[in-house]
DNA sequence: CATCCTTTTGCAATATTTTGCTTTTTTTCA
DNA sequence: TGAAAAAAAGCAAAATATTGCAAAAGGATG
């Protein structure tokens, strides 16, 4: 017989898979009775994993879109690109300097990179994963933006979150979002970052986009704001040349690596 | 027959294999008792090492949870006391209260005994650890206080830490300090906390003192407030009877396991 | 090496938790 | 509406935990 924990972990894994399973399935897969599958399900309803229905369970969704899940997958895929754009970020920031990073996997790519290169820098965040990087590093000065947390992305989000980034003037923002275009700006699918975006935006000296090429002339659901509140763009080098100059030709500046 | 150290190291090195054991296989495998095994098991469980769960114990992993591998693990004394009084103080939560708990190993204990227990809660902490653990609920409602991030203590203090708490109506309180005396109050020496544990008493309708009995009658360096100011204090079976008299005489309210 | 002391171990009695079964109630769908 | 399937509730048996205790093992000391 097997754990009760190993059991649910099956159970989980099962239903990434499948979204949605019959107890009876479940009962013979696991080799106890039905009753015991219902009392896990129970159980895992109760973390909020799982939602029973009448004859099983199924997997409870993101609360945020499917949009929004489909561009987190593509997200991971461009980790050289964003490692690529981090690299090329961090050369502007200067020893000391207070800078802003909101939550996004170019930022966590950045934040990976400022440890290393850094002795003494003072970060604000909303995201936990970039706490987990900066934080084990004493000499920085980490703050958090409170707020409500986001299980899904580790972020924190909300007026209050946004409310305490007025505290701080902030030399450099480095902001990731979804999206980039030309006619619509700076947009994003993750209706509860784009307020902390937006904040940490007006708090900061320099505002600087950082965004691997896939983001360019692409366009997401919620307005963040136009490109010319932006004072820079900092990407990879597999930017088109023609889309390179369009952007200049607008007065918008891009960094890339020649 | 084998040593302690020797078993401990095949428990986990077996773990890291197999993520989960039953307290029998390993009874068999290591060829002594299955109360032997429970003790072993209860040691690695203290070191952090794994999680005792009915019928063995699962291995304990730090890539379940980004913030984990921030944390590193001390030995927390009282532990058992601590567990004590977390189960006695969850008796006073009702499902769907909004609470507040400040950083602690006791209110660490508190957010473990929380998250099997409800279904249904809001938390607002300023500790990462506490957040880690109720993250696993996904029907919790979890508030960071924001603020600077204390590597050494893994928690969020400041101004702006104490300003975001006026903004909630809180239930119930569940606070930790190094020490409690008649004379001279709540007193602790985390020079950080205390502004944490103020704000958070000011907001809250029930203010609940959580301490093992070992903080009875201490004193720390920095005075947080005095007795009369809590409704309760919850703390473990251990507590002197004459102690428990005198704060009786002096109105301070005690809730103790019979 | 005998004695004392501490720690560890296994055992037995007791308590707790988990499980599967039975019965009753609810839901589904024709 | 009514029959079949599923879920819930209650219960007893099995598995697992806990506690206290005595025996065994191991160490230290003279």
């Amino acid at each position: 017989m097997m754990l009760q924990e190993q059991r649910h972990k099956m159970i989980e894994s099962f239903l990434k898979h499948q979204k949605a399973v019959k107890a009876s399935e479940l009962a013979v897969l696991l080799d106890v009775s039905i009753d015991t599958v219902r009392r896990d399900l129970e159980i895992l309803e109760k973390k909020g994993l799982v939602k029973k229905v009448h004859g099983g369970a199924v997997l409870i969704q993101n609360t945020d879109n499917v949009l929004n899940k489909l561009f987190s997958e593509r997200e991971v895929k461009n980790i050289e690109k964003k490692q690529e754009v981090a690299s090329l970020a961090i050369e502007l920031i200067e020893e000391g300097q207070a800078i802003a990073l909101n939550g996004g996997t170019t930022t966590i790519e950045i934040a990976k990179a400022i440890v290393d290169k850094f002795k003494r820098l003072t970060v604000i965040t909303n995201d936990l994963r970039i706490l987990s990087i900066l934080g084990a590093n004493k000499h920085f000065n980490v703050i958090l933006t409170g707020g409500f947390f986001n299980p899904e992305e580790y972020t924190l989000y909300g007026k209050q979150c946004e409310e305490i980034l007025s505290n701080f003037n902030i030399d450099i923002a480095f902001i990731t979002v979804n999206a980039i275009s030309l006619e619509h700006g700076l947009t994003d699918f993750r209706i509860n970052e784009v307020g902390v975006i937006q904040s940490m935006l007006s708090r900061s000296k320099y505002k600087i986009v950082a965004a691997d090429s896939s983001k360019f002339e692409t366009s997401a659901f919620i307005n963040i704001c136009p490109l010319k509140e932006i004072d820079l763009i900092v990407t990879d080098h597999s930017l088109p040349s023609d889309v390179l100059e369009e952007y200049s030709n607008q007065n918008i500046r891009i960094l890339s690596p020649h």
